[in-house]
DNA sequence: CGGCAGGCGGTTA
DNA sequence: TAACCGCCTGCC
């Protein structure tokens, strides 16, 4: 499916197509990753520190495609490994294709965030990382969660004069009390993170490791079942650690998007699933990924249009 | 400087 | 089961 090359610490996916570093790592799906320049951003996964440069490729007249080399410099040099993590085993131009196809909207969000892929983190990192999100922003989740990797990690190296973390173990986690975690500046969030920890440490751990061959159902039912984590956060969880990429996480923006831009009622929450299951199927956590970039994108880019773009629940449909 | 964030849990009818 | 409300903290 790819070519590849490969150095000493180093590999290079050739002619990767439907991919944009801005547009994986910026999309809302994870916060570790930070950019250096235009090409490269550096971050950590599953303990391996790696520099993710993407170089695109001049277009030919008859490659509509966007293409180009991804090169990741790490110790982690198993091919496997970073296709699994990038999920570049998928043709996110087929599915991009069935997505746009009679829906405009759609088109459009994804002009706008052609390059995303729906990365395959670590189970337990990503948990921890949703709770510690909800009801806050982008800036401060990151820097909660550099703390608790600073305070709670280990330390795999150093970059340019700054010291590199893994991100806690459920074990080393599971140890803190709600006061120690507090000190990270968490919040209320502390005591979600600390019984759920907990909770999960109980268990044994093992959800982690199964939860991608249970069904949606069981799932969720385990998560819901863990503190701090709602509707919300659980559907984040399998979308973005465990490969179930139906799931169609709805948060305050893809509300905003489903009813300014589909026209449903924004508090319907069952009405937006319905839509997104019988419009986007199997691919509904894609089609949100290109709907939340859109959405964002209007909103910082194009305060104008994001403001016309009035709520109106008079028209939408309350089904 | 206040309002308000990529929700959740608890309480109330 | 739907509708509210308070919550830590710090960004905008």
């Amino acid at each position: 499916m790819y070519e590849l090359k490969k150095d000493k610490n180093k590999i290079t996916f050739l002619d990767v197509s439907d991919f944009n570093v801005d547009h994986v790592f910026d999309c809302g799906q994870c916060f570790r990753w930070k950019k250096e320049n235009e090409n490269t951003y550096y971050g950590v996964v599953d303990g391996n520190f790696a520099r993710v440069s993407f170089f695109e490729k001049e277009k030919k007249d008859d490659d509509l495609e966007v293409r180009g080399d991804l090169q990741i410099e790490s110790y982690q040099t198993d091919e496997s490994f970073w296709a699994k993590y990038f999920d570049l085993d998928r043709d996110y131009g087929k599915i991009k294709k069935q997505l746009a196809k009679d829906d405009p909207t759609m088109a459009k969000a994804i002009e706008e965030g052609w390059g995303i892929r729906i990365l395959k983190q670590d189970v337990w990192e990503t948990l921890i990382s949703f709770i510690i999100s909800q009801n806050s922003n982008i800036p401060r989740i990151k820097n909660c969660i550099e703390t608790i990797c600073k305070e709670y990690g280990r330390e795999i190296g150093e970059y340019r004069g700054e010291k590199i973390y893994s991100f806690p173990t459920l074990q080393d986690m599971a140890k803190c009390k709600e006061a120690d975690l507090k000190l990270c500046r968490l919040g209320y969030r502390a005591k979600y993170i600390a019984e759920g920890s907990r909770q999960i440490n109980r268990d044994g751990g093992s959800i982690l490791d199964i939860a991608e061959s249970m069904s949606d159902n069981d799932v969720l039912k385990y998560l819901l079942n863990i503190s701090g984590v709602g509707p919300k956060v659980a559907s984040c969880i399998m979308l973005f650690s465990m490969s179930k990429l139906n799931i169609f996480p709805i948060d305050v923006w893809v509300k905003r998007v489903m009813n300014r831009l589909y026209s449903i009622d924004e508090d319907n929450i069952t009405a937006m699933k319905d839509y997104a299951e019988k419009h986007f199927g199997k691919y509904g956590g894609i089609a949100q990924q290109y709907l939340f970039y859109y959405i964002r994108q209007i909103s910082v880019n194009d305060p104008e249009l994001y403001k016309s773009l009035e709520i109106d629940n008079s028209t939408a449909s309350k089904k």
